[in-house]
DNA sequence: CGGTCCTTTGAGGTTGATCAACGCGAGTGG
DNA sequence: CCACTCGCGTTGATCAACCTCAAAGGACCG
């Protein structure tokens, strides 16, 4: 059975959680639950799949799912001071969206799908309740807050500071465990800017520029980079 | 009895934690404790005050405290990309510090304080204790890391974000409650522009500004202000 | 093959960083 | 009491970084 989000695209559900198979078991938000909870979890979470440029959720549109990530990339938006949207932070699979809801009726941020995106979705009803018999829950709700508060202060230290070419750098080689991105964690000119708090055709140029540097080479959707050098400038 | 932090400047304990006595018992993350829980306090959380320019913990540095804010104000830096301190955000009381302890051996970042601050010591330890037998403390810990979030996000959307002007209007307004600030939340040139990732001199250049307009009054320490003027301005 | 989406590049203007100097009030010590 | 220093704020000149507006190139798709 399908749904739709209210803005019209058709999301996919794949089907009921099954925490044992769960890609991102150890680092997801239930992947600790008990016997009980794990029955509870079946019944009431879904797995569910976003499109690319699908919204998951709108900032301070009231909600009552938390959403745990699988796989995909997505980003977190915020209207900024100017009206203007900014990117707060991405959240890659064992991420979960939406804890705010845990003390308010709204979400704080808008939801966007970068990359084609598997998530569970979890009722905050539910994480109320099971957190009551199960302190492992509690924790482990309080790590991925503590995980959220970490990715905001990468991006006010790292990547809303310094010059442009810097901010560049530190992004591309986040971005990359290895020595190469793919195009899996590729995201587009606009959202770097988004993220960086740059505009496009500074990305754009600064991209450029390092390309014919040879700091980085591109190759459909997937860079190759000269990570020694690419880490000197980051620490400008 | 004074204790010495390393770097030598004394710290005065004033008293034990009595949370009845809290001038932000509602706020605190202890507040919520049973009769039991207040025993505990009692024994374990001191109240301490630390003068302007003291650190309360620094970056990397292990511990195992967690420190709630009575009153003062602090600044919370971290190390970014280019080696320089960023002011991540300011701390007011009712927040709490230090929380990422409870999945960690070190702080995140440096605190350091603005304005003279009164704030418990909490030993991490007894937080997790207390939490075992008490689920209304876990809300407590969540909400108040929702608390940090929420800091973090508006650092990056309002602080980082726009030009010199819009930010320091932005910061102006929210250091502000109401029409005027007194010097109780006043912040020198150095720490708004830290917080507002611009130079001094850009700060004070503006500010000059501002007062030259007339959109700021300054009179020792304590600014008076045009208010719908500057959220003209914040909106750009 | 025409359209759409993303990226690249250019020209010109603005903003803010940098370096440097000076002002000014609050201590501090002779 | 005065001279000195120190911390903080202000101001100026110059230059690099970045934004804005505009146009064009390339990839992908129906």
């Amino acid at each position: 059975m399908d749904c739709r989000t209210d803005h019209g695209r058709s999301i996919k559900r794949i089907g009921a959680a099954e925490c044992v198979h769960c890609p991102v078991r150890e680092r997801g938000l239930l992947g600790q639950a008990d016997a009980n909870g794990m029955m509870a979890i079946r019944a009431n979470v879904d797995i569910l799949r976003f499109p690319v440029r699908t919204r998951i959720y709108a900032e301070k549109s009231a909600g009552e799912y938390v959403y745990s990530i699988r796989s995909g990339l997505v980003k977190l938006e915020q209207q900024s001071g100017d009206g203007r949207a900014r990117i707060v932070r991405l959240a890659t699979p064992g991420t979960t969206l939406g804890l705010e809801l845990l003390f308010g009726a709204s979400y704080r941020h808008t939801a966007l799908v970068l990359h084609s995106t598997d998530l569970c979705r979890i009722p905050v009803r539910l994480l109320r309740t099971l957190r009551d018999d199960q302190k492992e829950l509690c924790d482990s709700v309080l790590r991925h807050m503590q995980q959220n508060i970490d990715a905001a202060d990468f991006e006010i230290t790292q990547l809303s500071t310094g010059t442009a070419q810097a901010r560049i750098a530190r992004l591309l080689l986040h971005l990359s465990a290895d020595n190469a991105t793919d195009a899996r964690q590729w995201i587009m000119r606009e959202d770097i800017a988004g993220l960086l708090g740059v505009t496009l055709e500074t990305v754009s140029r600064t991209i450029s520029d390092m390309k014919r540097r040879g700091l980085i080479t591109e190759e459909q959707h997937h860079f190759v980079f000269d990570r020694p050098e690419l880490e000197r400038i980051a620490n400008c």
